[in-house]
DNA sequence: CGTTGGGTTGATCGGTATCAAATAGCGTGG
DNA sequence: CCACGCTATTTGATACCGATCAACCCAACG
């Protein structure tokens, strides 16, 4: 069965964050899913539409974005195996930005009546689905702070710490390394910069020693000077139930 | 009786956004609260704390603010009466960020243990709740957009715009005018610039005819230029409960 | 009054955008 | 296998937006 591999690194995820009793879970995993594949800069949801399923990110990575009038692209939130991108939907009919795949990704879509019938059955599964919203949210308003206060290279060290703290969770970060598949066009787009400044925020950190981005692969060079720059403080994210 | 001012604009609000029943919003104004009163400038939440109860605005305005290690300050989102700021800190214990008090403002809190008790008994309140902290995301999305894309004229006129919305949906829109109780240096600390730049961004608005803000009132002189820099599209406040 | 906090303006500096061009990597078809 | 073309990365030169520093104005208020 695949089941397991489908639903593991949301299990682990809300396990660790919301302290999820397996009942739920077990509930979760027996509805009817809908497995299908993505590949690079491939839209799964775009602006407007009004879809009847959420899905869940069985693998590969995913980004929010919105394009302004002007043609110029904001990345709102990175989306790793075992998130719920438009879990929004249940509550609104339409999607207000794109989603887009990164990668090659494997993507689970569960129908908004079935994920309803369930939520109404098991209030605890609403409870730990909303839950899920929430730190989505929160994760955006440090985005917000990321943006609009840190300096570039603090910038980046910050996405790059977050994401791997995230990954963990997920069981994706081997060593000091983890997939971070975005250009630098679109590490430009998620920190509101260029991506000719990009490729010189990311040479500066090279050459400090700090760390290094290749082929969407991510290495911590110095975990010291990352935390230096990043100044993260991850309760933002609020990973055990209590907090 | 109190109750009517204290709970219209959130009754208004969730009336056209959500499409809330009136016997949900009965049972939600039977519950007991507790007005307080703050004044400018005063914390109503702290970074860190654990509250035991959530807040809605009666009247006045509070922001959302972080301060990162080296002062810097972000404001993550404005509030007005009839929003619940803090509506997660039901799901999760910390608060991660400032809740200040722009103005004089009256707050009713309303204890968790009540509201959750409600939310069990009435599931139509819990999806109402739900939804209003999705709206809260999504304005945060679009907020990362505005500090992330946007020309600086263009980030203070969209804020302008989108408070203008929200504010008419309260109420609280008289004509071409509104009030914005934010000094400079805060509309600053909204959009990541500094006072001085928001200082020459507010001269241009009023030289070019556009808007002036005086005394913590805003007034639109011209509605169309105005929607031509801000580029306000409103699909992200989902106010109607189908969309 | 004097004090204080916001608002306003000017001068200068630095970070980023922009424009341009060269290089490197990688899949495709000859 | 190599040539080709596409895309991403890299580097340089220059322009400009916004930060910073400094001073001054102004209205509210004790």
């Amino acid at each position: 069965m695949t089941t397991d591999k489908t639903w593991a690194p949301l299990f682990e995820r809300l396990r660790t964050t919301t302290g999820a009793g397996q009942e739920d879970l077990q509930a979760l995993a027996a509805l009817p899913i809908a497995l299908r594949h993505y590949g690079e800069n491939q839209a799964v949801l775009r602006d407007g539409e009004q879809p009847s399923d959420c899905c869940l990110i069985v693998d590969g990575f995913c980004v929010r974005s919105k394009t302004i009038a002007d043609g110029k692209r904001q990345i709102l939130s990175i989306h790793i195996p075992g998130d719920l991108p438009n879990l929004q939907n249940l509550h609104y009919a339409t999607v207000d930005h794109d989603l887009v795949a990164l990668s090659d990704c494997t993507l689970a879509f569960i129908g908004h009546k079935a994920l309803k019938d369930l939520i109404a059955q098991r209030p605890g599964v609403g409870n730990m689905f909303w839950r899920d919203t929430l730190v989505d949210a929160a994760i955006s308003r440090e985005w917000i702070v990321n943006v609009g206060q840190r300096s570039t290279t603090s910038r980046l060290a910050h996405l790059i710490v977050e994401l791997r703290e995230r990954l963990r969770l997920a069981g994706r970060v081997i060593d000091d390394m983890f997939a971070l598949p975005l250009t630098q066009e679109q590490l430009g787009e998620a920190m509101g910069v260029t991506s000719v400044h990009t490729n010189r925020i990311l040479r500066d950190l090279r050459i400090a020693g700090v760390l290094e981005l290749q082929r969407g692969t991510v290495r911590i060079l110095n975990e010291h000077k990352l935390q230096e720059l990043a100044q993260f403080d991850g309760r933002y994210l609020h990973l055990s139930p209590s907090s």
